[in-house]
RNA sequence: GCCGACUUAGCUCAGCUGGUAGAGCACCGCUCUUGUAAAGCGGGGGUCGAAGGUUCGAAUCCUUUAGUCGGCACCA
């Protein structure tokens, strides 16, 4: 029999018979590295524990405590998703798409026809029928066929035959087969069926069969699944405080903002609570820009339409601009749905020399989106938003320079706000599907090709996305996570050497020719206030920082009659260092009232009575705090005053 | 926009197979009136998302429609 040689991460070399298992080789290291070792991979490829190895080389044992586990797991999962489906009468016939694991568990696609699909009412039977298949443990073994015999053996699975036809001809096709059930698969799947213990199933949800808007919609069943019940557990109580976190709930808790049908969908009205915030975040974000050379302008949320046309706007996202208003004398007027051009207008406003770069003009620009009716969510996808933006008209050696300067800026206010959880993504054009950008391949190539530069020179990490791109270039997006674990873009960076040529825009060299191109950034750096404002609140949960917080100071008096005047000069003095203070004039017990400010999330609390007043003093409950401490009315105050300076910094 | 689920008082929700609406909190009133997470009693409030239909009778069944939610697609 052939001998193979494995070479182990830890550099040691073993030979053994050809056909081997990966069990077999744990087994013959250590008994326990066997117990907990749930797949392998030869030369990067998964082989299953129980898969002969027919060829050497590099060998590697992954066991339970590898993060890569989990992934296997919950890919195992979703085959065992489809084997419980199969087996009961209501979904023997059911078609499969796909069924990875992702971030936080896995999904399968599935197909039952229509009026019969897989609902969370079927979750309980099928959860069982997993349970029994788990009991069962089957062996799962996987095994190369040929394209013929995957056509036939698949041939009443129109999505797989759909995807092995898709299959390069040279691509080897494996399938995984466990008891009656067989799956084609790529590997990386737990020995048995009896691995898999500790999962469960989320919900439900349509979603285009590979992701195309005019496929088929398949009914996509999510689930999670872990290696100990303590884990999922924790997970699952996760998923239910993350709801807490959701701006929706907590903005009609605490009088933020609400939608109403009466008003119309995906146009939010902002309550005075959350007025405040959003004016707060605005003064930090117009004095900050003020003080690095923005030029601050109010344009029309209203335009000819001409302007889109010539940008571009018109063109690529017409069915998401509200219909133009014909004025009925040729001219026709529209919501706009982007800023740029108004800004490009103030650049054209008059001739513009080299010494004028880079120019910077910036506004808080409100702007209306025909959102999608099913893209709608709360503050983070509206139909009319406000945005941070703001344009720099540079020369085009000027471009990386200024870039930098945008993203030091924009780390800044991250540091403000204490916002330590973003990624960088370069968002380059699609290079498979050139059609939808601006067609200069070598514009392209240089700007991509800058951007990485910049950030490379600026040593930060970052990684790349083709097809994100915006159609007049490619960009810097600041991503993050919201509380609901959707990826959110936060801000962006976007190089833009398209527009300046579509508006003809112009300055005047150093040589007296009025015929140099600037090149644009288009940046955004607290977003909309619509949807940072949503990112704030999940963010602290409602519990705002100082600065931020619609009530800084709730005042109670510990009776109204004989402490209301005392308690009114406190809040007068508060108020005239600029500080937001209520006194509570509702007939209640005081343990009534501290509750509700504390629900309420105000960051301090008073109680004034006989003692305070006598000495002029206040006794201060912080949020979330048991503690009292008194201190002089002053003392207080400058204390309030600190911690709104600070921002939302973490404090020194 | 697509698929599915949901929509009952300001909020959270109950209301079995059709017999014309209920709780808690909130709100208002009264009683109580001095110290850190809910005092007691009483009251007002809903054409059950909207429109059509079936029925002697519809919150409940059917159709259409709107919105919300979960995803997908889209996201300048």
């Amino acid at each position: 029999m052939a001998e193979i040689t494995l070479n182990f991460p830890d550099g040691a070399q073993k030979s053994y018979e050809a056909g081997i298992k990966p069990i077999e080789v744990a087994s013959s290291i250590a008994k326990s590295l066997a117990k907990k070792s749930v797949s392998a991979k030869l030369n990067g490829h998964y082989v299953g524990m129980n898969d002969p190895l027919t060829e050497g080389g590099d060998f590697q044992l992954i066991t339970t405590a590898d993060e890569e586990s989990l992934d296997i797991l919950r890919h195992s999962t979703s085959h065992l998703l489809a084997q419980a489906m199969r087996r009961l009468p209501k979904f023997a016939h059911a078609h499969f798409g796909v069924g990875p694991f992702i971030e936080n568990g896995f999904y399968y696609d599935t197909d039952n026809g229509a009026g019969n699909q897989v609902s969370v009412e079927d979750f309980p039977e099928i959860e069982a029928m997993m349970k029994k298949i788990v009991k069962e443990d089957l062996p799962i073994l996987s095994h190369e066929i040929s394209r013929a015999e995957a056509l036939e053996t698949f041939k009443d699975d129109p999505y797989k035959v759909e995807l092995i036809n898709d299959l390069p001809e040279d691509e080897p096709i494996s399938v995984a087969v466990q008891g009656e059930h067989i799956e084609l698969d790529r590997g990386g799947l737990v020995p048995s069926t009896g691995w898999i213990k500790h999962f469960k199933l989320v919900s439900v949800a349509g979603s285009y069969w590979r992701g195309q808007s005019d496929n088929a919609v398949l009914q996509r069943v999510y689930g999670t699944a872990f290696w100990n019940a303590e884990d999922l557990e924790a997970d699952l109580q996760r998923r239910a405080e993350a709801k807490e976190r959701d701006h929706r709930n907590i903005g009609r808790d605490l009088d933020l903002f609400f939608t109403s049908q009466k008003v119309g969908s995906g146009l939010p009205v902002w309550l005075p609570n959350g007025a405040t915030i959003r004016r707060q975040v605005e003064r930090y974000i117009v004095d900050k820009e003020l003080a690095n050379d923005y030029l601050h302008v109010y344009t029309p949320v209203l335009s000819n339409l001409n302007l889109y046309k010539t940008s571009g706007h018109w063109d690529h996202y017409r069915e998401d601009m509200f219909p133009p208003m014909d004025m009925g004398d040729g001219e026709f007027l529209e919501l706009r749905p982007m800023n740029c051009p108004s800004h490009i207008s103030v650049y054209q406003h008059k001739p513009r020399s080299y010494r004028d770069l880079p120019l910077r003009i910036a506004e808080l620009g409100m702007m209306h989106r025909y959102e999608k009716s099913g893209a709608l969510t709360g503050l983070s996808r509206v139909r009319e938003m406000t945005l941070n933006d703001g344009h720099t008209f540079v020369a085009p050696d000027q471009l990386e320079e200024e870039f930098k300067s945008i993203l030091k800026m924009t780390m800044a206010v991250y540091e403000d706000f204490n916002i330590t959880d973003y990624r960088f993504r370069l968002s380059y054009r699609d290079p498979e599907n050139t059609a939808k950008y601006f067609d200069d391949d070598e514009m392209w190539e240089k700007s991509q090709a800058q951007l990485k530069r910049a950030m490379d020179d600026m040593g930060l990490d970052y990684f790349e996305a083709p097809g994100e791109a915006a159609f007049y270039g490619p960009k810097l997006d600041i991503q993050t996570k919201t509380a609901l674990g959707g990826e959110e873009t936060l801000s962006t960076i976007q190089l833009d050497f398209l527009l300046p040529e579509r508006f003809d825009l112009t300055y005047v060299g150093e040589d007296g020719q009025d015929n140099h191109r600037p090149v644009m950034l288009h940046r955004g750096i607290v977003g909309t206030m619509e949807r940072f404002t949503a990112y704030l609140i999940e963010m602290y949960k409602g519990a705002f920082p100082t600065w931020l917080a619609p009530l800084q100071v709730q005042i109670i008096p510990v009776n109204n009659g004989a402490h209301g005047a005392y308690a009114n000069k406190i809040k007068q003095k508060l108020q005239e260092a600029g500080l937001r203070a209520n006194v509570e004039t509702k007939e209640a017990k005081m343990g009534y009232l501290i509750r509700e400010a504390q629900t309420k999330k105000v960051p301090y609390t008073l109680v004034l009575g006989d003692d305070e007043q006598d000495n002029q003093t206040v006794t201060v409950r912080r949020y979330g705090q048991q503690e009292t401490e008194k201190m002089s009315a002053d003392a207080f105050k400058d204390l309030v005053l600190k911690d709104v300076a600070n921002y939302s910094r973490v404090a020194e």
